[in-house]
DNA sequence: CTTGACATCGAACGCATGTTCAGGTATCAT
DNA sequence: ATGATACCTGAACATGCGTTCGATGTCAAG
């Protein structure tokens, strides 16, 4: 009996393949072999595996490398993407200092629970994806910043900032973190926060002000009842 | 003459070992064979190359599958990870309709423009990855839920809420679509904005009120000034 | 009924690839 | 000197795994 055809010229036994192989990947890290593919998808010939593989790459749902072994993956929403693993550095709060970077020390080596996964096609193109790490919100003193209680903020080690800038600054007049839009004027540094209805903060250039950071990206997770 | 080792144990061969398995999987998108290890480190033999995989496995550098072609990974900050690739439907601002996810639909098919990458462990755990989308906010109107113009709302498609939950909601009444937290009171709606300073919208049960879907995740890139 | 496209099978072929082993050469402490 | 340890070599071996091919079965069109 034919098999049908459903949307996109793809049968079932493509998607059940398609779906085996991105489970695979799952729980492997590794593409599976065309024998592992026929096993659990009930073909007992790895040349039909072959036959629908061939179909799905001309299809566009999979890309091959032939005659590697394994070497195949699937192309789509569940594509996989090159990502940074960004280590949570500590909290950020307007009393507490900031947490930095030290050089040297070589972050998670094994723990994921304090870090971030971040695609690298959410980072700015030109980034090399280096002197990269994270802060956790704490309380509402960067409301200002638009930025929230339990935010995840991605900041880029840096001293110096540009006009225009976001950075993270640690402002030994008042003795307190904060996050502003950075600009240098005349004689002074303006520090605008990210809320237009908010008047900035200026800054003597002979007073200090230590840049810690710029901020790349903020990470909010909605809390979902369940 | 004996190899120095650096930091942890591992050695500068060790260290290139493991630079080429990441830059090879980041390039052919599986990882490489031993040989290939052996050919692009400049060492001669496979034996050697499997002792220092052993010695890696060890550290606790890289996993791997024995016996199994290509089966070996690394551990660390730029492990591969597990990604949804989320369609960005289109903006959302005050005045303009909410776009929809349309079932049936096959988002993505080819594209990656429209699109963010999110990294599973990011979601809520107990989400399925599935009716997920995005939009792409436009205008200062949300800025009561402190979001920017600019922002990436990540978002689940319901119709219904519960109470605490950040919801997308069409108002008939203003005719705007706005962000809240939406609870659930004796007689009424109440829309409450993510700012503790303001006030909370009251919709009457009776009122017309769409909800569109929840917000599960916000993403905000920060430009840098190149 | 014949033909041909499509789907399937089983087996054989051969290169790709992980594994193992018997030995080398340094460097260093005893 | 003498091991001990770490590093390295080359080759052989066994099997993982993609590829190919002839044969069979099914169904729709001619």
């Amino acid at each position: 009996m034919m098999m049908v055809r459903k949307s996109k010229g793809l049968g079932e036994r493509h998607l059940k393949i398609l779906g085996f192989i991105q489970e695979y990947q799952h729980e492997y890290k590794h593409p599976p072999s065309i024998r592992e593919i026929g096993e659990n998808c009930n073909i007992s010939s790895t040349s039909v595996v072959n036959y629908y593989l061939d179909q799905l790459e001309k299809n566009g749902n999979i890309e091959r490398d032939r005659k590697i072994s394994r070497g195949l993956r699937v192309i789509g929403p569940n594509a996989t993407v090159d990502t940074l693993r960004i280590p949570i550095l500590g909290p950020i709060a307007a009393g507490l200092p900031l947490p930095e970077l030290q050089p040297g020390v070589n972050y998670l080596t094994e723990n994921e629970a304090n870090a971030v996964d971040v695609a690298r096609n959410l980072l700015p193109p030109k980034d090399k994806g280096t002197d990269l790490y994270a802060l956790e919100v704490k309380g509402d003193s960067m409301i200002d910043a638009m930025i929230n209680d339990g935010d995840i903020v991605v900041m880029k080690r840096a001293a110096e900032a540009r006009n225009g800038e976001m950075v993270a600054v640690w402002l030994p007049r008042n003795n307190e973190a904060t996050l502003k839009y950075f600009f240098k004027e005349k004689d002074r540094y303006r520090l605008q926060p990210a809320n237009p209805t908010m008047k900035p903060i200026y800054i003597n250039k002979d007073e200090p002000l230590e840049i810690k950071g710029k901020v790349i990206m903020v990470i909010r997770k909605v809390e979902m009842v369940s």
